[in-house]
DNA sequence: TTTGAAAATTGGCCTAA
DNA sequence: TTAGGCCAATTTTCAAA
């Protein structure tokens, strides 16, 4: 289904998601139109799920980023990890096996903030037993 | 710094990487070179860090994604996390506060790959005490 | 901000394996 | 049937005024 090259031009776009087909291109000693077809392929089949351009949180005010556990009754488990994506401040929500089912990461300007959406906003949906926020102190990788 | 429309504009690029800049204008009623102008800026200045593609895990055969937290004595603290960064099926890299010090996210084929990688690729690293991993069920955003 | 030239993308049509 | 080559039209990017 995926071959070689098909691999060697998600990696390329996955470290820049810009860079232009005519240069993947080039890089990979073949045509344009081979490379164009082959993403336009595997973006329909949602390989390529899309294009995003990465932001430094802190560059924009974002000061504090947690990665959060939550830990539901089983009841309300999926209700709650459907409500949290509904928060702006809420960039990523996962399910998962481990400590806690749902790990969510959350941007806040300041501890205060993410207090505040933690356990004001979020804190505030039934169902939630117990909220483990990590702080982000560096992202190496 | 930052004012109303570099936020938007922001916000537009991290849903859509690769929108142009002349329909970024058009949203945001404004030119196109306007719009470039503040886009370089931004990349200039580190707000923005690149451009990515996102890809499904699952579809190009990662069928499993870890996320996996190490605590370290604290002598090597450091040199783990660096070393971490190294390994190619290890995608993301933070230090936290929290529970543990070192949270990866690891992508592997199966779960197999996933014991192998941590516990005779990363787990011979020295300093690592303790080995979390909490394997995603789902992304809901 | 406007303008015009260069570069990249797009779509259609073609051939070959 | 599918991958890739080719070409012409459109769109986007870019730098200079």
């Amino acid at each position: 289904m995926l071959d070689a090259k098909d691999m060697k031009i998600l990696e390329i776009l996955m470290k820049d998601g810009r860079k232009p087909f005519t240069e993947i291109a080039k890089e990979l000693n073949t045509s344009e139109s081979s490379i164009r077809k082959r993403v336009r392929k595997m973006e329909k089949e949602g390989i390529i799920k899309g294009y995003i351009a990465v932001i430094d949180p802190s560059k924009i005010g974002y000061n504090v980023v947690a990665l959060t556990g939550f830990d539901t009754d089983p009841q309300n488990f999926l209700m709650v990890a459907k409500k949290l994506c509904e928060f702006e401040e809420v960039k990523k929500v996962y399910t998962s096996t481990g400590d806690h089912m749902i790990m969510a990461e959350i941007w806040a300007k300041d501890g205060q903030e993410l207090t505040n959406i933690i356990f004001n906003k979020i804190g505030k949906i039934e169902g939630i037993k117990k909220v483990c926020p990590a702080i982000i102190l560096e992202q190496l990788k």
